[in-house]
RNA sequence: GGUCCGUUCGUCUAGCCAGGUCAGGACGCCAGGUUUUCAUCCUGGUAACACGGGUUCAAAUCCCGUACGGACUACCA
């Protein structure tokens, strides 16, 4: 069998998109699985949308998810240029050869023209494909439309007849030549169309496997048709499925968060948003579904695809990156958390101190974008009580007293000193569990709930802790 | 409209290809346990084969139809 070649080809119009995020990781496993080669190729044949910038940043975003490739625009590699918009010279060059054979041949229609008549069409029931119009077309007629200064298209000229294919997820495919239409394959500016390109740049680039969304299906025969027009092996096609929003539509802008960007801004780890995605549509054959990167790279198989919709579930995702909080390396975490922190007003100086508070929240959160609001409540500063009535309750302010007199003199300040403290302090009065408790956690917190209170208390320090107590008190009567 | 694809708990899915398990797991939700509280964590529970016909001793699984959903039908990709 001869090597594997995948390719990821995104349009630069915008940022990561999930679906597509999603569609890179399965080309990328499914390389790594086989120890294949995975390509990355730039489809900026539309130059009215296709941005530099927008480049960049799906590089970026790539790399953020752990998607690497062999070859690329910033690689090079031996199949190159892998942008389309410097392959113009190429596309033409076969598009020419297609019209040499008799395959393609040059259209004058204008898009008004084309619209009219398969208007027309589908008014007499039939389907609005081209009429065949420039099929046989004059000297003199080509004259005349030259003299209009018309610019033709070249089309493709489809042919009735059974067209199949085999895809790793639908099984056989087929479809009938006479549902499709003469398509454009070069543009009247001289520029390859999508179907066209794709064909040229998959050939040209020998790609083995094209893994793409769904809903390129449809677009295939067309694809199968100008494979064989030029003898081209024809490559092996895996159509994954959807994925759609709550409302069961087709993720798109009206979803909201639907790029992978929004996901890393609101504090999402890379490792969470890339084993999700990896899921949607593919399972472990094990049934699990925390799985590290070589796991997913050892099990791969498109076997395991699926081949219906996915609907993504943000639920599972925060449920996931919670799990991925909690299970990696503290010092990962932290300098991921950091600029979430400093974002907020936090002084990020002292790393040790913003460890043992981050460590201590961690437990509570599922997106980073939340450490901030929890991370507050262990800093001393103006606190807000959630619940006054515990802290001023007569018992509370017993406790209080109590536990100021046990700290007056306390060299050792840590979690063991705090709880003997509090067991002394629940010895004397006779104040315990939730009462006790509770009290203590309002006046140094300002809130009824929060990490474990030992840690927090060590966090403060003791004379934080003191003046917390005091204001307690002091505000009484 | 036409062509193609799809349909298992609310959601992600296993099982389907090689018919025969109380249709399994995960998220969510509910209950209990752990915890000074919340969260984490542990245990248990809830809940699905779109519908109708066939084939068969037996169908979630094979075949046909219907419904619903989606994609495509551009000089977008």
């Amino acid at each position: 069998m001869s090597e594997v070649r995948v390719r990821f080809a995104p349009s630069p119009t915008g940022y990561l998109h999930v679906g597509n995020a999603r569609t890179a990781i399965l080309n990328w496993l499914f390389a790594r699985h086989s120890g294949g080669k995975m390509i990355l190729r730039i489809e900026d044949t539309d130059a009215e949308r296709s941005t530099v910038e927008f480049e960049q940043t799906l590089l970026q975003d790539l790399a953020w998810l752990g998607v690497d490739w062999d070859e690329g625009p910033d690689k090079g590699g031996n199949f190159g240029p892998y942008r389309q918009s410097e392959r113009l010279g190429i596309y033409q060059k076969y598009a020419h050869q297609l019209l040499e054979t008799g395959k393609a041949f040059h259209c004058y229609c204008t898009k008004e023209e084309i619209e009219a008549r398969g208007k027309a069409a589908l008014a007499r029931r039939e389907d609005p494909h081209y009429d065949g119009h420039c099929y046989y077309l004059t000297e003199e007629h080509v004259e005349q439309y030259k003299k209009e200064g018309r610019k033709p298209v070249i089309r493709f000229r489809v042919h009735p007849g059974e067209i199949s294919f085999s895809d790793l997820v639908r099984k056989n495919v087929q479809f009938d030549g006479s549902h499709i239409s003469d398509f454009v394959i070069l543009r009247s500016d001289s520029t390859a169309t999508y179907n066209f390109a794709v064909v040229i740049d998959d050939a040209l680039m020998k790609i083995s496997h094209v893994i793409r969304g769904e809903d390129h299906l449809s677009n295939t025969p067309k694809q199968v048709l100008l494979f064989k027009a030029f003898g081209f092996d024809v490559p092996v096609f895996v159509h994954i499925p959807m994925i759609l929003g709550e409302d069961r539509a087709k993720l798109s802008k009206r979803h909201g968060d639907n790029q992978v960007r929004d996901y890393r801004e609101k504090g999402y780890l890379p490792e969470a948003m890339f084993n999700f995605l990896s899921l949607l549509g593919w399972s472990s054959p094990s049934g699990e579904e925390l799985l590290s990167r070589q796991r997913f790279i050892e099990e791969f198989d498109f076997s395991r695809l699926s081949k219906s919709a996915a609907i993504f579930n943000s639920e599972k995702l925060d449920w996931m990156n919670g799990w991925y909080l909690r299970n990696s390396d503290i010092d990962y975490i932290l300098d991921l958390g950091l600029p979430f922190l400093k974002k907020s007003g936090f002084d990020i100086s002292d790393r040790e101190a913003i460890k043992k508070c981050v460590r201590a929240v961690i437990e509570r959160i599922d997106r980073l974008e939340q450490l901030p609001d929890w991370c507050r409540l262990i800093y001393a500063g103006e606190i807000k009580y959630d619940n006054e009535e515990i802290v001023f309750n007569e018992g509370s302010q017993k406790v209080f007293i109590r536990f100021l007199s046990e700290i007056e003199n306390i060299s050792q300040w840590d979690k063991d000193a705090f709880l003997q403290v509090v067991k002394t302090v629940q010895k004397e009065t006779g104040i315990k569990g939730r009462f006790l408790w509770m009290p203590i956690r309002i006046a140094l917190t300002g809130k009824e709930h929060g990490p474990e209170l030992p840690v927090i208390v060590e966090l403060l320090g003791l004379e934080n802790c003191r003046k917390l107590i005091k204001k307690a008190l002091k505000k009484q009567g």
